[in-house]
Formats: structure tokens, sequence, C-alpha cells
DNA sequence: TTGACATATTCCCATATGGGAATGTAATGT
DNA sequence: ACATTACATTCCCATATGGGAATATGTCAA
């Protein structure tokens, strides 16, 4: 097996750059494909394949508005990324605190 | 060019999902590579690759134990992701919000 | 119907996997 | 020095990109 397909789930699709922007750019509010290409600058092919990815996997919903597609970010999906990195707030807090525990320590002798 | 790779960074390395199983029993304390292959059932070489990734973008440290090479979590790589989705918290509070209050109208008629 | 505009899809290709098998390397015990 | 234990690396290969270019599809306007 390869590596697993962008379309997997929302931690695969998210790893590409390129669609972050987009998930941030339409979390701004309902967008068509050609304001995105405008203002991220991308290829509008390139826009048009990863909202389709974005789409697959739910980060995104689309509605028809004659000839615009518009686009919007649908948050409730990326809920699971959060509550999966959220499991780690408690180490790295603990790690923090560790850390400048020891740099006092030194500072100290 | 092709997809990213995955040591380019967090968000790439954590889509693979035994990846993120190694993150979580690692976040319970430092542990040999044999204890994972152990606890996860995945091969020793898989189990040293993947390690190979996440130690490349820092979300994992290592320190050596005679012939044990004992690794951590290091959750402050994991942050940049946590703060990423935190960007879309109010979006989703604001979108289940507005889900309900559709809901409600429609019970209502 | 025809033309223009807005998106989506397809083709081609270089690149990066992740798994399996085999092999290499480092540290320990005797 | 040698066998053993514990990991790491390499080789091979099927698979999935993401970008660029070209083309197809869909919708509206006249």
């Amino acid at each position: 097996m390869a590596r697993a397909a962008t379309t997997s789930d929302a931690f695969n699709a998210v790893a590409e750059p390129r669609r972050r922007e987009i998930l941030q750019f339409l979390a701004t509010g309902e967008r068509s494909v050609g304001e995105i290409v405008m203002r991220l600058g991308f290829e509008q092919p390139s826009v048009s394949k990863h909202l389709r990815v974005l789409l697959e996997v739910k980060l995104v919903e689309v509605r028809r508005d004659g000839r615009h597609m518009l686009y919007r970010t649908n948050a409730e999906a990326i809920r699971p990324l959060h509550e999966w990195t959220s499991s780690f707030e408690r180490l790295w807090k603990h790690q923090l605190l560790q850390v400048k525990a020891r740099a006092e320590k030194k500072s100290q002798s």
C-alpha cells in the first residue's frame, strides 16, 4: 500500500497547505471558485481539484447560484482534529512546566 | 510536484493513522521501540520508519538507554495543529446554533 | 442557437510514499 | 572475539498524488 488517499479523512485532507488556506478563506463566508482563485492566486483547475477533496471529506459544502458554485467551510468536520490535538494539551502544559523548572534550577546554581 | 513529504511538517506527519497511534501511546510515557511493537502490533521496521518521520518533524524525542532507544511524544510540536483547528472553534459553534435554530423553526411550523 | 462565462474533469508525469523482506549496525553479556 | 538482542536502513513496488495544459460541462444572455 502507498500513502492513504487525501480523501480518506480530514487529517489527510488538511495536510495540504493550499487546502488549509482555502478552508481559512471560506471560513470568512461563502465564496465562489472565482473569488478563491482571485484571492489566493492559484490556478482555477487547482482550486477546483482541492475543493473536490475538501468536499469528499465534508470539510466544505456547496450550493449553486446561477453559474457560480458557492463554497463554505463546514467547521464541524474540523472538530475531530481539534479534539485529537486537545488530548495532548495536558501533556504540553506539563512538559512546559518541566522545562521551566529545569531552567530555574540551572540559573539558581 | 507530487504530494509534499510526510516530513515537511507536523500536519503531513500526523496524516498517517499509525503515526497518530504511536504518538498517543508515547504520550503515556517514554517507551522503547520493542514496547511500541508489542503494544501496537506493527512490524518493527515499520515502527522504526514511522518514528523517523515523527523525529524529523520533532513530534517525538529520543534518548538511548543501553541498547534501547526510548522515545517520547513532544507535545509542544502538536500545538500548531491545535491552534490551527482552534481558529475554527467560533465558526463551528456558530454553525451549530444555526442548525439548532433551523430545527426549532421547523418543528414549530 | 450561439457565444461567453464559470467550473469541473481528464491526461500526463515527476515524486513520495508505506509495507514486506532482507540486511546493516550498535550495544551487551560471556 | 562471538553470539544475541534491539533497532535502523535499504531495496523493490504498487499506489496516490498535485501541477500544468487542454478539454469538457453547465448556465445564462441575446
